[in-house]
DNA sequence: TCGCGTACGTAGACCGGTCTATGCAAGATA
DNA sequence: TATCTTGCATAGACCGGTCTACGTACGCGA
């Protein structure tokens, strides 16, 4: 019983051999380096595609690239993320550059083994979205290799950053909530306790709604629920936000993921949306457009900020040391959650589901 | 102006030195291979640990293991996918294997060139998921390197499989459908014209539907439009179904996406689910947990999938030749979307809404 | 013809690990 | 005592590329 005799894999003596050229001048073909022929470039080339030769990575990464991006990502089943990925795959695509992803997790812990296993297999840039780790420990690898930071607010000179800009995304979904009428509107952020690592992005978009509100004359109805913007920091927020009297005409939450959270919340309360309450999330994941759902949302660009991203890493591959810090300019879209609030003759003495 | 000096990375040389052994006995150390006394192990250990020092992924691959398990994947916004790689990394965790992704995107030209990436890269092991490439195409890669096909019936003696049992799944949603009285059922599948590398999934799912009406005796009712298993897929096969008359009383899509667009189609037509018409899916996608979509569908494991997969890679790498094909049996997740038909005096007769 | 600069091609070191072959010492066996 | 085994440590080749340093040919001006 022997294991099947694996082939061996092309190398670039073979090419060389097959060509009847150095192994020199076959990498300087690949790399299109300077102080190569016509006539050599040709023929190389020809040894090259007879052969079907492709160089191994991991003997190009020792010596110099491996022409690798990674991209670490704490899980890889959130729309948003995949749209950014479509943009850098696309920005790449004219390069000799591949992206290749791997999950953080949501733990300090396990972030930390990706990212250094992204750092030992030699990648040439790294992009992180939304990362946990902290500044310094993130100024410490974009010195060892290029990086790019998305969706933190906090810059640093060593390393690239794209943000969507959320005081104008948040400023949108404000806006657009008091044209229609509402002046009880709710808002659900996400509560960090570590201010060391937390990111500004829920305060800002926090700070931007109290700051509408009160711009309007609206700080008397200012209603914050501090939770989380996952699912279930929606629902229990929202059913925060429901317990108050009178309750609010409008939520705000700061996901759409929260959003869904309130949309179960209010299905459970037996509110009808907008009819009753109007919901508006932020960052237009796929669910959000289903008609069952058909959120008012803010859409950042995932793919604009992906390409950017691409083509940050590769000017720094390149050789650029100077930072970059690009901001999305993010814009609404407005489906059937939001509507004028329900005409009242009072506007108090709205009744509460019991619970 | 001088780029920063990147500074040079710690090696296994660094490390002997420090120890004052060779490079052997600490690459000895780090493999865990046989012929080390305690006292070196121990002296090893504590020069590694006090450097700080990590082996580059690279030099390794170049020799043997790169410990590198690439994932190709059509692309990451896949909440199926995410519980692939959840169980995928927690399979790996314990070992010192890496897991990578890469987005193959839909077309066969991008996927063959991921494919490449991963195997330039050097990886150790390769899963993929629900590829389009063909099976010649992936028993040659599997004679290079250990390889398990998720997601496809396309068996192979050259790798591993796993599977969801679609068939038993099918009759699952069948049996709940017949059971709650339903006997015009109609079935969304997948058309796909290439039979050469067409997967037998759709087929599967849409035989076992076709048998179990005609095993209850519903041939007559038999409906079948086959269109795609995409959201737009659902949406153009609800409207053909809708067509009939008399229409169906329910819907088995055969994918959870098809569902979505089976419900968007049912509510532009002012149809209600479940009151007018039942729906089930395939998958139990996220949203389809969603309280607002609440459907029913089936659950496949992916945990257990991915975590699977990582074993069977693992035992491949270890030296395991033969083929192992593994079925998971899947589950009825009931929702709102399915029940009871309306009760009818006269079966037929039922009002279209006009087109 | 000589000297020199330029363009092109190659030999061989090198990257950072792994792995084989070998050395060496201590204990077992003849 | 001589030989053999066993356990442990090491030197150095090796993986497949890149890159430096050098050799060679050719063109051109003096």
């Amino acid at each position: 019983m022997v294991a099947p005799e694996r082939r061996r894999r092309l190398t670039i003596s073979d090419v060389a051999k097959h060509a009847g050229v150095s192994k020199a001048a076959v990498s300087k073909v690949i790399r299109n380096d300077y102080g190569v022929s016509e006539a050599m470039r040709d023929r190389v080339q020809r040894a090259i595609d007879e052969l079907g030769y492709r160089p191994q990575a991991a003997a190009r990464a020792l010596r110099g690239r491996s022409f690798t991006i990674g991209v670490l990502m704490r899980h890889i089943g959130i729309p948003f993320y995949a749209e950014i990925m479509t943009g850098l795959v696309d920005q790449l695509a004219e390069s000799d550059y591949q992206a290749i992803m791997i999950q953080g997790g949501t733990r300090d812990k396990t972030e930390k083994r990706a990212l250094d296993a992204l750092i030992d297999r030699q990648v040439d840039g790294i992009l992180t979205i939304a990362p946990m780790v902290g500044r310094t420990q993130l100024e410490q690898v974009a010195r060892e290799i290029p990086t790019v930071v998305l969706g933190r607010h906090n810059r640093s000179p060593a390393y690239d950053s794209i943000v969507d800009d959320d005081r104008i995304g948040s400023e949108l979904v404000m806006d657009h909530l008091i044209a229609l009428g509402h002046r009880r509107i709710g808002h659900i952020t996400f509560h960090q306790e570590h201010g060391r690592t937390a990111d500004q992005m829920p305060r800002i978009r926090a700070e931007t709604y109290e700051r509408v509100m009160r711009d309007h004359g609206f700080a008397d109805e200012i209603a914050v629920a501090a939770t989380s913007y996952s699912e279930e920091g929606g629902y229990d927020g929202a059913r925060e936000l429901l317990s108050r009297a009178p309750r609010p005409t409008a939520i705000f939450a700061g996901s759409d993921e929260a959003a869904l959270g309130v949309l179960a919340a209010l299905h459970e309360a037996g509110l009808s949306v907008p009819g009753d309450i109007s919901v508006a999330g932020y960052d237009n994941t796929r669910l959000a457009a289903h008609p069952n759902i058909a959120l008012t949302t803010v859409n950042q660009d995932g793919d604009v900020m992906g390409r950017m991203a691409g083509r940050l890493l590769l000017e720094r591959i390149e050789g650029r040391t100077s930072a970059v810090h690009f901001s999305v300019i993010p814009s609404l879209v407005v489906r059937r959650s939001t509507a004028a609030p329900r005409p009242c003759p009072a506007d108090t003495g709205t009744q509460m589901p019991s619970e």
